[in-house]
DNA sequence: CTGTTAGCGCATTCAT
DNA sequence: ATGAATGCGCTAACAG
């Protein structure tokens, strides 16, 4: 393996001067000397040791992703988090940094890493709480949350427009004349914000309609239940309409309802949030609340961006808008 | 930030000591410093830095997940690679190893980036040809590869059967009467051997019940060309099943035949090959040949760690085996 | 059992 | 414009 110091004795140069080529600081080196150690920089494939020079000046590029979340779950196998967290990845890669992905729900497992890897970014999936803004105080690097709603003090979130959501989900089942709905917030259970906020423009769109969501009418169980989600929801007299908090749990609950011979649309009108891949490959398609997942993604690594490179800047927070896709899966009653 | 030295000098013993009852030298330390000292870690919520770690001796934990593909994809929005690269994280993380993933097809990028963090293995994904060996021959460190082929020389690999799948595939179709097959392979653009051997033993089960697979009926797409796939295959005169070498892929044509008016089961019959989440989510619900994609994870990494444990350990190889998964896509002739 | 010493590879003063 | 020296935080000999 070859050194910084290997170069420079072959150049007859120091390390130091080495240095200054490798880091761009060309006023303080001859024109002449610099491309002669640059074409040994690239006849013997030099590459500079990422953990010295984070020793050295504590820059080492990474970026810690973590997911709040059961650390013994296979995170990326939720295609909203793979599909974000893999663009996440290529913005990072792209603009020379390292992503390093973390699943934890552990506080002290997060702060140990950014300590042990003298991280210089965080982007945060998932909800948040107080002790999660105890750590990035203590660890004085830029974080960027993403689908916040904490507000006990100014912070760095993207996030999206997730109360809009719900009522032009609501709006789409009112038109086609359902009156009777309900709702299922698999992520409620998580302490997710976000889908109280798409509950609540839900709620409030309906009443625009003169309908309203009983509390029984809202299902918070945990996502894979699909099948006691469909037979509860079958319980609920009169319904015809079923808003959904996410496309995979809307799509298993479709398949679920299949299986026990309740027909979508026909019988039962369901509304996803998202719009993964998947929607559009299921039958009927599953129409849904879209929200640009890649988008999200690259600001989240603009904002972050901005703030290593000048660490004082103001904090900022992105707000995405939603839009409904329209597939099979509302019918007309 | 506290350091190593830093509880060195409260606990009153040099900086040594302190490292042997963080490295577990216990024979080298008294049991009363060793409590006192692991007390004062506690409190202080001391953490090594592995980047002085990586740097002293070259350990840095550090595994690097490579997926071989253009550097400017989302990899993980693929789902069998998000859920292989989640497990793969998974048991990493479980085990104190730091797995980070790079998608790349540049051999110069991939060598850059196991010096740059004194890489200690990786699990390579994808295709494989001599310039990856030549890298895993200069990195003198474990490589373990999936699905690979190649013999030029001994290797780690985790693979499965694939030449049993497409038998597999085949025999259930034969079985059900189908007599006019084709085959779509959409790996096969980036060089995959995984889907020359699917081919093969897909041709030879269907040699054995008297049916040839002409060669203009082994469609080599590129993937996402669903509706392109779609309508060669309709030119096929009676064809009535297609055997499609990736549960993405086969999911995707199911799709645009549907858009054609072509029925599946009914007017064509679909198998895939994966077993990913989605084919069971999918209408009709997508016959396949599944592959653990869990264990396979595992197995990866427990071949690596062998070989970060005992570096001239011999190389080993797992091929794990698949199953067929019969759900609706394919009917009868 | 414990402390001292010497690097690992690099960036960064401060000299020259 | 360039070089010598110092230190980042830790581990690994070796001494005591």
């Amino acid at each position: 393996m070859v050194t910084l110091k290997d170069i420079a004795v072959k150049a007859g140069v120091s390390k130091a001067t080495v240095s200054n080529v490798l880091n761009g600081n060309l006023t303080k080196v001859s024109p002449c000397k610099a491309k002669e150690i640059q074409d040994l920089i690239a006849e013997y494939g030099y590459v500079p040791n990422q953990t010295a020079r984070s020793l050295s000046n504590k820059s080492s590029r990474i970026i810690s992703l973590i997911v709040y979340a059961d650390c013994d779950r296979n995170v990326l196998a939720d295609p909203y988090i793979s599909l974000f967290a893999g663009e996440l990845l290529r913005q990072l890669q792209k603009r020379g940094y390292f992503g390093m992905i973390r699943a934890t729900n552990d506080y002290a497992d997060i702060l140990q890493n950014l300590n042990a890897w003298n991280v210089q970014g965080v982007i945060f999936f998932g909800t948040l709480d107080k002790d999660i803004r105890e750590i990035q105080d203590r660890a004085g690097i830029p974080f960027v949350f993403t689908d916040s709603y904490s507000s006990v003090r100014r912070i760095n979130n993207v996030g999206i427009d997730d109360y809009r959501g719900g009522m032009i989900a609501a709006e789409h089942l009112a038109e086609r004349g359902h009156r009777r709905l309900a709702l299922f917030a698999p992520g409620v259970e998580t302490g997710s914000d976000l889908d109280k906020q798409r509950i609540a423009g839900f709620a409030f769109a309906l009443s625009k309609y003169g309908v309203a969501l009983p509390d029984s009418h809202v299902m918070l169980a945990e996502p894979r239940r699909a099948d006691v989600m469909a037979r509860s929801l079958l319980d609920l007299p009169g319904v015809t309409g079923v808003f959904v908090t996410a496309d995979i749990a809307a799509i298993e609950l479709m398949q679920a309802l299949k299986r026990l011979g309740v027909g979508v649309p026909g019988d039962m009108s369901v509304v996803g949030f998202d719009d993964i891949p998947m929607a559009r490959l299921v039958t009927p398609g599953l129409t849904t609340i879209r929200q640009d997942i890649t988008q999200k993604a690259r600001i989240a690594v603009e904002i972050l961006e901005r703030r290593l490179d000048a660490p004082s800047c103001p904090n900022e927070s992105a707000i995405l808008d939603v839009a409904l896709v329209s597939r099979e899966s509302v019918g007309y009653v």
